[in-house]
DNA sequence: TGTACATCAGTGAACGCGCGTTCACTGATGTAC
DNA sequence: TGTACATCAGTGAACGCGCGTTCACTGATGTAC
């Protein structure tokens, strides 16, 4: 290995420890994270920092992509993980990876789907990784469909504008999903990230003390709404 | 009027205009409110505060209650003003009243529902306030239950542990709801912050720019679930 | 009705703190010949 | 293999800013007699 190649290692390091020092201060700062604290902890001059990042709104950027990407393949690995053909225990895989996640990851969580960081636009770079989660549970909806093994229950039919703009948005997606199944996954979707809202900021009833029973049975709602086929 | 009413009068004169010009400063500050910013705003010296709210943590924690009553009244007179029969259409408005109060009031909304503010702990004072929302929309399955007018499609019944919590949260919300609608109405509840915080926090997808009808349409999938009765 | 006193809002200075960012610098580590 | 130079990480001081909170104070407004 050449010598500069053992500097790029090293500087790859700190970046990653850089990271590493600044995600354990969101848990306690929130997205007001410090550049000076994270410096202090790393037993380094708060200068010292603008060697590896330009500014303090890129190292939350940083911090963003990679909490997406670690939630995106979080996700991706417990579908992967199920039977193609198990629709419904894909669904809860999935599911219960993000929940999973969020708990162990509570301010990271925050960062991604809490309130905005006033002052703070996330970058494009950010897009791509935050869709990782939704287009997973697209994804089964998709390969449930081109099986023909979605029967959704009878519910209210998009129509009218709504129903162009859901046309569209499938066509982007690809797969040829029907608009009213769409909008039931994104349903699932919207409802995930409000049970795991609710829970992680604390706003879920005390009454519920069972709680991975009450996610579960409200995930299994919404499967039975989209017509994920059901465990004989 | 007595002198001393007048200086009364005053006074809470004066503590609703700070807490005005404290929730304009939200919409830029986020909850990172500054104390100082609001008395420049008010043509006063950061001390003179202090005669009104002894901590900037009693000022934010006034405009929380002051926010949860404002959403919580929208929401219980749109449910007012139709007619009680009309479960489908009060569901409705109660959530279109939800959703206008938020797209009106983003910052006052981050508040409440969006990542809890570091090192601020909400008083028990928010306790009541906080549950006027769901707890209109619990009146609604209530209603419609006593009436045996809710029919809700079969799906996954709460069981086990879940069950006995559901069963003694019913009991104290009084109404003798079932554990299997308790269940759904809160899936409603969660289905309704999810929606309105994804579209206010920047999420919603933009490929369907027709939120109003993107968003009755999911509200009215969630009525579905729950089983109030479609209109004829 | 007039006067002495008490209450209260608001001032201005200060304390002690933290922040992001810049900049000239030191020294160590790598590169080129 | 040795030497001159370039690169780069990290330092330390500084700039200019903002913050919450305390405190002794001034004046105006109200109250009691």
């Amino acid at each position: 290995m050449s010598a500069s190649s053992i500097r790029a290692r090293v500087r790859a390091e700190m970046i990653d420890e850089i990271k590493a020092v600044a995600r354990r201060h969101l848990a306690t700062d929130g997205a007001n994270l410090s550049l000076r604290a994270v410096a202090r902890d790393m037993g380094m001059v708060s200068s010292a920092i603008y060697r590896y990042f330009p500014s303090r709104d890129e190292l939350l950027t940083a911090l963003i992509i990679e909490a997406y990407d670690a939630l995106g393949s979080a996700v991706e690995a417990a579908d992967a993980d199920r039977d193609r053909a198990d629709l419904r225990g894909r669904w809860h895989a999935v599911c219960r990876a993000a929940r999973g996640w969020g708990l162990a990851h509570p301010a990271e969580y925050a960062l991604l789907y809490g309130s905005p960081v006033p002052g703070y636009a996330a970058p494009d770079a950010t897009i791509g990784p935050a869709q990782r989660p939704p287009l997973t549970l697209i994804g089964i909806l998709r390969d449930g469909f081109a099986a023909g093994r979605i029967e959704p229950p009878p519910a209210t039919e998009p129509a009218g504008p709504l129903r162009a703009d859901l046309a569209e948005l499938a066509a982007q997606l690809g797969g040829g999903l029907p608009e009213a199944l769409l909008a039931r996954g994104m349903a699932g979707w919207t409802q995930l990230f409000g049970l795991i809202s609710f829970e992680l900021f604390g706003r879920i009833n005390r009454a519920l003390p069972h709680r991975d029973h009450y996610f579960d049975h409200q995930i299994a709602l919404m499967a039975d709404l989209i017509g994920l086929p059901r465990p004989a």
